[in-house]
Order: C-alpha cells, then sequence, then structure tokens
DNA sequence: GACGTGTATTTCACTTATTGAAACGTCCTT
DNA sequence: AAGGACGTTTCAATAAGTGAAATACACGTC
C-alpha cells in the first residue's frame, strides 16, 4: 500500500496553514517556516493567491484569503459538526457514563440537537436528536448566545425537564458561540462538586472541537514543521490518544 | 509577465471547492465536475484527506474536513472581515453618501465596530471604530443576535442615539450572523422609503461578502472550469465592478 | 447465474511541469 | 559605500504528476 501524496499539493496546503495560523506572513517568514524554497514558496503562494485562499494586504504579508473563511463558513454551517464533535461525545460518554449532546442555534431563535452519544448508565436519556429546545431555561441556551461562562460551562438544574442536570459549554471560534456541547444527567444522581468535574471535561472539549487537528499530521513533511504548540491539543492528545 | 501557477495545486484547490460547495461529493463525481480523471481526482484527494482538508463519511464520498473548518474559524475570527468588508463599506458611502460600518459581537455580550467608511455628507457621524455598543436597542443589536429579519435588514430611528438612524444587516454564513454591516444616518435626512432603498443596498452588500470571490479568477485556467454560478456574485460584479 | 453498468483503485510509460540555485533589483540599516 | 534582507525572475535538471488502461468490486437487470 503505497503512500501517494502529491508533494506540491501538500507544501501548498502546509503554506496555507502557515499563513492562516500566524494570520499575517511576509514570504520569506512563509519560506522559513515551511522550509521551502523562496522560489518555490512565492510560486504556490501566487497559485493561492489566484485561487483566493490568501490575500496580499497592504504591502507584502500573506493574509488568509476570502476563500478560506467562505469555505470554512459553508462547512461549519454544514452537518460537518456533528462528524467532528462525535469524537468528542464518545470520549464524554466514556469519561461520565451519562448522555453527551451536540446542539446548534436553529433559524428560529431556538436550538437544535444534532447528534447525541448514550450514556451507559441504566437510567439515561431517551435520544433527542432532532428535537429542537428553548434557549431560554436551558444550559445549552445559555451558552448558545451567551458566550463565555467564567468557568467555560454552565450548570442548570431541573431546567426544561424536571430531574434532569444539564452541563453545557459553547463552542466558539472568534469568540462567538456557533454551537454547544452539553452532557446530560438525571438530577438526583449528581452532585455539585460532581457537576464541575463533568463541566469542565465538557469544556474542554468544546473548546479542542475547533483547534484539534483529529487526524494525523501528512506524515513525512509534517514532523520538521513547526506547530503552533496549542496547550489544549496537547492536553487532549495526551489523555486520550 | 508571465503567468506562474501551479496546475496540480490550483486543480487540488478547485476539487477541495468543489467537495465544500457540494458538501458531499463521491470521487466520480468530484472528477466529473472538475473534469480530471479519475486517477488524478483520486491522488489529489487523497492528499487532501491526508492533510484533513477532506474527509471521507461512513462509506465512500469525501466531504470537507475539519481543517477547512479550523482554518476557516480562524480566519473568520482574525481581522481578516475587516479588510474583507472595505471594499462593501465603499461602496455603500459612494452609494449613499452616509458612513456605513462593520461590526463583530464582542465576547462580553457586546458589539463592537471594527472598521468604518465615512460618509460625504458635511454633517455625519463622528468615527465609531472601536467602540462598543449594546446589542439592545440597536440595529446591529438586532442583526447580531436575532439573525433573519424578513427583508434583510433591520432599521432603527433614534436608537442608542437620538437623531440618528442606522440600518443593519447580518453577515450570516451558514445562518449564524457573525458580523453586521450598517450605515447610519441623521434622522432629518432620511424618509422611510430612503430607507428601505438603503437597507437594500446594506443586505445585498451583506450577503455577498462570504459569497463574493472579491479577486479575479486565475484568469489561464479558469475559462475551462466549471464555475459555480452564483447570482449575487452576478449581480455585485455587474453593478458595481 | 450471466451480463452490464458504474464505481474505486492500481499500474505504468510518457513527459510535462515543478524545482532550487543563482542572479538581479531595491530598499533598508550601518 | 558596503552590507544585509527581501521579493522577484530565469533556467536547466529531473523529479513528479498525468491519464489511459487494466483490475476488482458492488449492484442492478435480464
Amino acid at each position: 500500500m503505497p503512500e501517494p501524496s502529491t508533494r506540491t499539493v501538500e507544501r501548498a496546503l502546509v503554506l496555507l496553514g502557515a499563513v492562516c495560523d500566524a494570520g499575517s506572513l511576509t514570504l520569506a517568514d512563509a519560506a522559513r517556516v515551511t522550509e521551502l524554497s523562496a522560489s518555490t514558496a512565492l510560486r504556490l503562494l501566487r497559485t493561492l493567491e489566484g485561487t483566493g485562499f490568501v490575500r496580499r494586504d497592504g504591502l507584502g504579508s500573506y493574509r488568509p484569503g476570502l476563500r478560506v473563511v467562505q469555505l470554512g463558513a459553508q462547512a461549519l454551517g454544514h452537518e460537518s459538526l456533528v462528524s467532528l464533535a462525535e469524537p468528542a461525545l464518545e470520549r464524554l460518554v466514556e469519561m461520565t457514563g451519562e448522555s453527551a449532546y451536540l446542539s446548534v442555534p436553529s433559524h428560529d431563535g431556538e436550538g437544535v440537537y444534532l447528534a447525541m452519544r448514550e450514556g451507559t448508565h441504566s437510567v439515561r436519556h431517551a435520544s433527542w436528536v432532532g428535537r429542537s429546545l428553548p434557549l431560554g431555561g436551558t444550559a445549552v441556551g445559555a451558552v448558545l448566545r451567551g458566550g463565555h461562562p467564567a468557568e467555560g460551562f454552565v450548570v442548570v438544574r431541573n431546567g426544561i425537564e424536571a430531574d434532569v442536570t444539564a452541563i453545557a459549554s459553547p463552542v466558539s471560534p472568534g469568540g462567538r458561540a456557533v454551537a454547544a456541547i452539553s452532557v446530560v444527567v438525571p438530577s438526583y444522581r449528581i452532585t455539585g462538586a460532581e457537576a464541575r468535574r463533568i463541566g469542565k471535561l465538557v469544556a474542554a472539549e468544546a473548546a479542542a472541537l475547533l483547534t484539534h487537528t483529529g487526524s494525523a499530521e501528512p506524515g513525512g513533511s509534517a514532523e520538521d514543521l513547526p506547530v503552533d504548540a496549542d496547550p489544549l491539543q496537547q492536553d487532549l492528545t495526551g489523555e486520550t490518544a
């Protein structure tokens, strides 16, 4: 089983990633960071520029282009979030035994559950996937609207449904909540301390959702590339991988 | 002036775009859409897959990968929005003579003005860039929170500041408002009909922000590539370019 | 069960298209 | 003036991408 990869494309994508990571990169810096010759970096960046994936600001530097924003927004809007979140939900179930949900704001001012992972306890939640929920009086609603709770998560006891406690955390790329990860547990089973413990787990998964690369880096060329170390990412890969 | 473009990279990027546009594409479809041979498409898609830009779902089809979402979210969060919006603001000023603003939700539940373009009237607005605004009682706040006004824009007369009328429209990739474009005008100067006229302009610019490609297509190779014609893009380029 | 169609995948010879060192022009700082 | 850093262009070497064809697989239909 050979490992077919087009070097040119890989390099271009690494270059694109570098520009996005840095926010703004000069040609020389880009070439240094990616360990490409200046001429190659220039050529590839020009191609990226021609397709709108990067743009040149005022004088010189390269920045992420509108195409990146556009595609990202599209993908974010699509259901890609659910497949993206599934491993996180899985981990939460493993760690807590309770059901874990992914929800996003709906266009009508409510929210909707996009995906779930059933807990392992015998007394647990029926599936809510596809159901919509009001944003008022729910943990999920609180994080979807409000944004950044101090501790990174919100606990609501006996909110929309009596007898259940919800613990939710926002997925907030760029400071705006676009989704929520939550764990739902029968209230009788949980103490305040437990809720905080779970809250931290939920918050960690939610925070890592968009920064974590998930699949492995492209083997050959990545090992010698500078990785903008993200502490959260480090933690997660260390714990779970 | 040669026209340096790496064909391989261009093809890969077109492929990526196709997958993102379609949300889900089978290899054969991708090859068809991009007019590539199956083997080439497969090789390039594999490269994209290896770098996380696309992923394969259940059995077979390719979908936008987490890397796309990640980079998009990053870019969206960065200040790229302001440079992205500047031409739109410029056009609004040209067409209305009034000051035009770009604002985004802030982490503290307020909003903040990121960029502006001063109007041409002698009586006009002092610059608000950098200032934050409450989301309650403002046109910008309404679209940043609520999302989708029926007509595509919101008019608020004498809201936070007496004597001024604000006309705002949401920038909503994937149905979620991430920013607002607005025009602010002294109330005495504007009639209801005028407000609606401007509202339509604002809404058009806001809607086109993320779908419009902005820079020209890559000259040489684009003509024979299938372009997913976007009506909004057509309108705007026709009117303003 | 045989056949046909539509896939996904692999192989391989052809040669195109990418590559990087070197050279050039410019704008800095010293 | 010299030195250094950057962006850019040129060009010959060859590494690398290409696509037709062959293989294998999965479904449907007859």
